[in-house]
Order: C-alpha cells, then structure tokens, then sequence
RNA sequence: ACAU
DNA sequence: GAATGT
C-alpha cells in the first residue's frame, strides 16, 4: 500500500530505489462500459480493440471520479497531476537537508532553479525564469541561495546539489562559466557577482556535498524535463 | 573519464 | 543528438 504524498510534483522516481507513481484508478470513458477501474488489466479489457476508446490512469478515486465526470476531452492528452509515491531514503542521507536543482531549457536559457527541503518536500526557494543562464550557473545560484538562506533562517545544516561543477564553484569561491559577458547577459552576471561577493564576505557553517544520483536516483529537487 |  | 563544466 503506497502512502500519497500530500506535496506532489517534487519527488522522483528511479528504478530500484524509489517507487513507481501511484496509478491506482483507470477512468473508461468510452469503452464497453464506462465507469472506473481498479487496474490496468481491467481497464484494458474495456477498451482493446474497442474503437475511438478513451481511457486514463489516475492517482487518487476523487481524481478519477471527477475525471470520469469530466468527460474525456477535457484529460485526453493532458498531464494530470499525479501523485508519487512516498520515499524512503538512505539512512546515509542527511535528513535536515535542502536539496537543489537547475531547469535549463536551452544552452544559453532559459533558465530556473529552486531548493527544497528534504524531509518535509516543501518548496524553500523557486527563481527564475531567466531569460539567459547556463545549467551550471543555475546549479551555482541555488546552491548559493540554499546556503544564505541557512545562515539567515537556520533549521537546515546540509545542501545537497547533484553538480560536480557547482559544488567545486561554491568551495572555490569562484565562477568559471563560458558565458560571455556582454548586454544580452550583463543581468545573470550581476546576480553571480552578487553571489560570489555575498560568499567571499560571509561566514557559513553548513556542509555542501554530492547527490550521489547513480545510486539514489534522481535528486529530488529535479525538474523531472529530461 | 566524471558530473550535469 | 547538443551544450556546460572539472
Ligand atoms: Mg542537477
Ligand atoms: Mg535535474
């Protein structure tokens, strides 16, 4: 029996270490009897080699009563929010911790990122969309972010960043993006050197250290886009 | 190669 | 397939 999650949408999924997403009602809409099924088995057989058919998989029975309500057009083709199942982690893993991520769409951006907190997978930090931004600057200023806002508000005393090339940027320090400064990117850069000054001239206690993906997944502050 |  | 980085 999976516990839903009661903040959806931050937790990710990785074979072999967490969960599948909780999918436990299939709403038939057309198909040869309508109504809501508790399997994919059940539903399939509404529906195979029936024509036009219309079916889809929900988290919760309210989800999928008003769904079947609803009406197909209204879902068909649509992400519905789903539920993920609830995780449990590592005991290797710092549990008072915030775990960060960047979403970069392009090369250049555009770009966001945000940290969350780990054991209660609530949302600390969301900024962006900048219109222009790397993966790593991203990576960088989140976990900048992360830090201030420990030193500021306390409660945490671990950030966990997925990225080599951040981690090794805060302890330095230091930015080495390849991106250009110029009028197009004078802003992102404003927001690094506020960063970088704000780290230079400040006082920090809390540890930065590797999300080991390969063995815990995805981290689960991740965008889940790729 | 490693991490994104 | 492409880019950002050590
Ligand atoms: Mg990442
Ligand atoms: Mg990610």
């Amino acid at each position: 029996m999976y516990m839903a999650c009661d903040n959806p949408g931050i937790t990710n999924i990785r074979k072999g270490i967490l969960v599948p997403m909780i999918q436990k009602c299939y709403v038939v809409w057309v198909g040869r009897t309508p109504g809501i099924y508790e399997t994919w088995d059940e539903c399939k057989s509404e529906v195979v080699g029936f024509p036009e058919a219309r079916c889809k998989g929900f988290s919760t029975l309210e989800q999928a009563e008003k769904a079947l309500k609803d009406g197909w057009e209204k879902h068909w083709g649509k992400k519905d929010q789903k539920y993920k199942a609830d995780i449990k982690y590592p005991d290797e893993i710092q549990k008072n911790s915030i775990v960060v991520d960047v979403s970069c769409s392009g090369p250049n951006g555009p770009m966001e990122y945000r940290g969350i907190g780990l054991k209660e997978k609530r949302i600390i930090f969301e900024r962006g969309s900048f219109r222009v931004g790397t993966n790593n600057i991203g990576e960088f200023l989140a976990i900048v972010e992360a830090i201030r806002h420990i030193a500021k508000n306390g409660h945490y005393d671990t950030i966990y960043s997925d990225s080599q090339v951040a981690i090794g940027w805060v302890r330095n320090k230091t930015c080495k993006t390849t991106l250009e400064r110029s009028e197009a990117t004078k802003e992102i850069h404003a927001i690094i050197d506020e960063a970088l000054e704000w780290l230079r001239k400040n006082k920090y206690s809390c540890k930065v250290i590797k999300w080991k993906t390969t063995q815990w997944g995805e981290i689960p502050a991740d965008y889940g886009r790729k």
